[in-house]
DNA sequence: CTGAAAGCGCTTACAG
DNA sequence: CTGAAAGCGCTTACAG
């Protein structure tokens, strides 16, 4: 019932040519006379004649695919970037795998695999929270060209496209500074998570730099961030003696936990207690108050990812630079943070 | 600096075996003696053999690999169609190239001829919005399987894999009648969106069941829903001499700019107004007063899909039987329509 | 039990 | 300007 697909052989035999002479034609040889060009033209495109791209791709050990593996699908961040990957891959000729690792370190190991068992032209990755082990994927880059994107990994020695997550976090404490905030609370997750290092460390910058107080009290660290533990960590917060007077909270869903849990408690916000979130989810402007948050511009870093990986590609022999490259993220000022007076 | 990739022939050279033989040892393939199998099973782990699935399908004229076309890939609910289909995806075998149509036609049509180029097996597709055109659909189906999946079409004679969209509406409709409410509008798309279309014949069905009256004046209808067409068409209901008395938006999205429009009027949610939305989108939640709605079940939706997609690549020359499957919605009631006495 | 050879669809250096 | 041939990595019917 399926229709063979059109082949140069076929066509070959039908115009009385040369397989090499239609495929020559096809690709425009300047060699071929207009006259065959154009008979072998208008067969092909009167049998729809789509060229195997894998026969192609065989020979010259290239399939035009690239492997795309993220923990987590559903997240609108990771859609964002995998929308950046997939324009910017078509613009250029690929086609894109996605995968995904369930933060699954096991799981992130096997996708790697079949990605390079399914022949792929090189990985992008955000690799998966407590990938402790770098082996398998330092085993990957000596098959394949790879980057990481958005979670990425300072012991990995390869081309790494982020945000400026250190600043951006750096930017949103300062904000709360300067609206006269002096205890601010941050709800994080452990070392294992790269954003979450990142951001932590941007919190105590500004702390310090504002000569302000590290109390480990309001530090508050969670093995898996979710809504639920900031609405936790907020509970905890608010049973302090010395409660704070803003939370920084390293995802918009654990902020807008918060704020679910500061309105049950009749916090004001954010006259009493101010909140921050980091993603400029979609949720952050359906919460109320809407979310003070950091927007990252994800199908940036995403095309941004597949440039340098398409780079790698083409210069397979050029010794890497194995840069960190970040993309700037903007602080969105809503009503979490500022009071309209 | 990128290591060779160990290949049969390799291997064979290094044992003094021939390819066939090396080839069929690692296929446990019966003639082979026990000792030679485990001689080269023995290099093949030891140098991280990895067969060329090209090479492997490109003979079988299979590359195992499923192509996926979505109109958009950032709505939360299309990510579980697509975390549905890699999972089943992956246990059998296949990966997956995905690819956005923007709701866009023309893109759309692209979009599947570079599927058939990169020699996907078979396609799943939700169908853009607006798609009038089905001739370019109908010549994919003569090249290969394809299965659509949520954004259907009853004009296309494939498999289909949908949810139950005409009951589900007419179960929220018959909540909405059942608590009482009498006149109930309706914010739903053009005819060229099939769920809406399907949506709209459950809202109409129940009203006829409970011999409501139908009115145009709160039937509004949009070219493409949003959450500011809710909040817009909310505000064209308010305006009205006979005030609805509840709302049914076929989006989530269209239901919150409903409620935040409704916020506005310093309307009762539910007791003057009701609301129900379609889909339970994360934001659902978040809202308040939190929103009832059809939980869509996307991961079944896309797991099923996949399973009737490998059945025909399997089966190429069985006949179609172009089903049409239903898998089953929930209402979720929540307090946009329970009011807590 | 093992090997030589053909072939999947394509490109390209080599002839003519 | 056109064609015959090799080769990409693999499997498999055919020999032996």
């Amino acid at each position: 019932m399926k229709k063979s697909i059109p082949t140069l052989k076929a066509m070959a035999e039908q115009l009385g040519l040369s397989i090499s002479t239609v495929s020559r034609a096809l690709n425009n040889h300047p060699d071929i006379s207009s006259e065959t060009r154009k008979r072998v033209q208008a067969l092909a495109s009167e049998v729809n004649y789509i060229p195997n791209i894998f026969a192609k791709g065989f020979r010259a050990h290239k399939t035009n695919i690239l492997g795309v593996v993220v923990p987590n699908i559903t997240h609108y961040f990771t859609t964002t970037l995998i929308r950046g990957i997939l324009e910017e891959a078509s613009l250029r000729g690929y086609r894109v795998i996605v995968s995904e690792s369930n933060n699954d370190v096991v799981k992130q190991t096997e996708m790697l695999n079949t990605m390079i068992q399914f022949g792929v032209d090189g990985v992008l990755m955000s690799i998966s929270k407590m990938t402790r082990d770098i082996d398998s994927i330092l085993k990957v880059m000596h098959t394949l060209p790879l980057v990481l994107l958005d979670k990425a990994s300072n012991k990995i020695p390869c081309t790494q496209v982020v945000i400026n997550e250190e600043e951006a976090a750096y930017n949103a404490v300062e904000h709360l500074i300067n609206i006269g905030k002096k205890r601010i609370a941050i709800i994080k997750e452990t070392q294992f998570s790269y954003n979450s290092e990142k951001r932590f460390a941007g919190y105590l910058r500004a702390l310090k730099d504002y000569n302000l107080p590290i109390d480990e009290k309001i530090i508050l660290t969670v093995e898996d961030i979710s809504l639920t533990q900031g609405e936790q960590m907020t509970n905890i917060l608010m049973s302090l003696k010395e409660k704070p007077d803003a939370i920084f909270a390293i995802t918009d869903g654990a902020a807008i936990g918060a704020i679910k849990t500061l309105k049950k408690h009749k916090v004001k916000i954010p006259e009493d207690i101010a909140v921050v979130g980091f993603s400029n989810s979609l949720n952050s402007t359906i919460i109320e108050p809407q979310l003070t948050t950091v927007d990252q511009p994800g199908q940036k870093i995403g095309a941004t990812a597949v440039k340098y990986l398409i780079q790698e590609i083409d210069n397979p022999n050029v010794e890497l630079i194995n840069k960190t490259i970040e993309v700037r993220s903007n602080l969105i000022i809503r009503d979490s943070t500022l009071s309209i007076k």
